[in-house]
DNA sequence: AATCATTTCAAATGGTCATTTGAAATGATT
DNA sequence: AATCATTTCAAATGACCATTTGAAATGATT
């Protein structure tokens, strides 16, 4: 699908025939570009984020002038799957909380704690969604930001977070709703680093000797109780009124 | 101080005044190996881990090749640098914890779970203590862990880590032992990827529209209650007793 | 003073990397 | 069929990196 091409289309009269192979042009476009991408997906996952481009290029078998030619630079590549991935999830995370929210106002309760961590822990334990991938790269933006980074949080994540940071404050009136912007920060860190632990040669697995693992089924239920403990514990402290 | 040097300080009779010169060549051996290591501890704390020789070098005014002569290789050096701040930061906590261990036991009481998290929180933040490069070791570590960083961690963090877990039981009987496992792992999720959050664009800060940021002085008591919310959650599940 | 080990240094080495080049192939348009 | 834009590809480019080299300087030992 060339620029020339597209010019073109809207330059013309209509023309059934043309306009279905235009469709399909579109609908298949480009194949060697999502192979790229979905080969770097895999290959960060699986090797973390400094994968080079012949890996890349290597297992899309595609040339490794490819990627420059589809993408323009690696870096643009990094971002446009962190950005992809960050998408997909944050949509997912953000329509759960929003139908169990408007669930909650219709019955005339405050919406459950739980149901609201839960809304944001879950797409990093669904099969398939690359959750590890996706714990990996926030905190790859965490040690070592970019300008693009910076940018793909502010676009995909501030919005979502400042939703749950509301929720939070509807779940839990008791908890001065200030606190949430820090707790939910902790959240994050808890959730993503637990995530992110090495398949196999897991912490807890050695911490533990043996009896616990992170990739066992009931991780994330552990995790959503440490979370709604820290979420709503009381610290004693009195609440700022000045602001 | 040469190997040569120190055999014959072994073979040689002794005298008082060999002694005084070598005791001092001791002491400050080597001048440049620490002006090494202090600038790339000071630039891997600013701009990440993946510093160059060259930069490093260049902060400490040594020549490019003294890296490889005193530490063999770059890695080495990276690692001297971890394993220097693992060991201190830990052998702090350690004595931390036995002492209010100790202390709880002569009052024939459990020990509080505040003191313990802490004395575990503690060493973060406290001025001069390097905290926050410690954190990004620990997180660069789980992204890309190295054969060494592992040795590292299992020397410097996992008895340490044990001895927290114990504590933990002691101070919460009413939760099930092998919760904390877990919940230790989860802890140390929060701490970190708190800590490590960069100076200046801090994401709380933004969420917060200005308001709560990274290192408002009580940061680390909030993180404190959160911790410990977590840690003493109920999570409401049958213990397994089969164990 | 002569010999020896250690330390410093500028320059070279060799490897990996992302990116560019320019020609060849493909495919669409008239 | 001829022209044009787009896509593919092998090879080259140039930057950066850690590490090595070997000679010169320093310092200790006899």
């Amino acid at each position: 699908m060339s620029a020339a091409q597209i010019d073109r289309w809207f330059q013309e009269p209509p023309n059934a025939v043309k306009a279905a192979k235009m469709i399909k042009a579109i609908a298949e476009d480009s194949e060697i570009r999502s192979r790229i991408l979905n080969a770097a997906e895999e290959l960060f996952a699986k090797n973390g984020l400094e994968t080079s481009i012949r890996e890349i290029t290597e297992l899309a078998n595609v040339n490794i002038a490819a990627v420059n030619y589809y993408f323009s630079s690696k870096t643009a590549l990094s971002e446009a799957i962190f950005e992809q991935l960050s998408q997909r999830i944050n949509i997912k995370r953000l329509s759960d909380l929003e139908s169990l929210l408007s669930l909650a106002r219709n019955e005339c309760r405050p919406p459950s704690l739980r149901d609201i961590v839960l809304a944001f822990i879950r797409p990093y334990f669904e099969p398939g969604s690359d959750g590890k991938l996706l714990a990996r790269l926030i905190l790859q933006s965490r040690i070592a930001p970019t300008s693009l980074t910076k940018v793909i949080v502010e676009r995909h994540f501030d919005p979502m977070a400042k939703r749950f940071i509301e929720a939070f404050s509807l779940a839990c009136p008791s908890v001065e709703a200030s606190k949430f912007y820090r707790r939910y920060e902790f959240m994050v860190g808890t959730v993503v680093f637990t995530i992110s632990d090495p398949a196999g040669g897991s912490r807890m697995r050695r911490l533990s000797n043996g009896r616990i693992d992170v990739d066992d089924p009931d991780v994330a239920s552990s995790l959503v109780s440490f979370v709604i403990g820290g979420l709503s514990a009381d610290d004693g402290l009195v609440p700022d009124q000045s602001g």
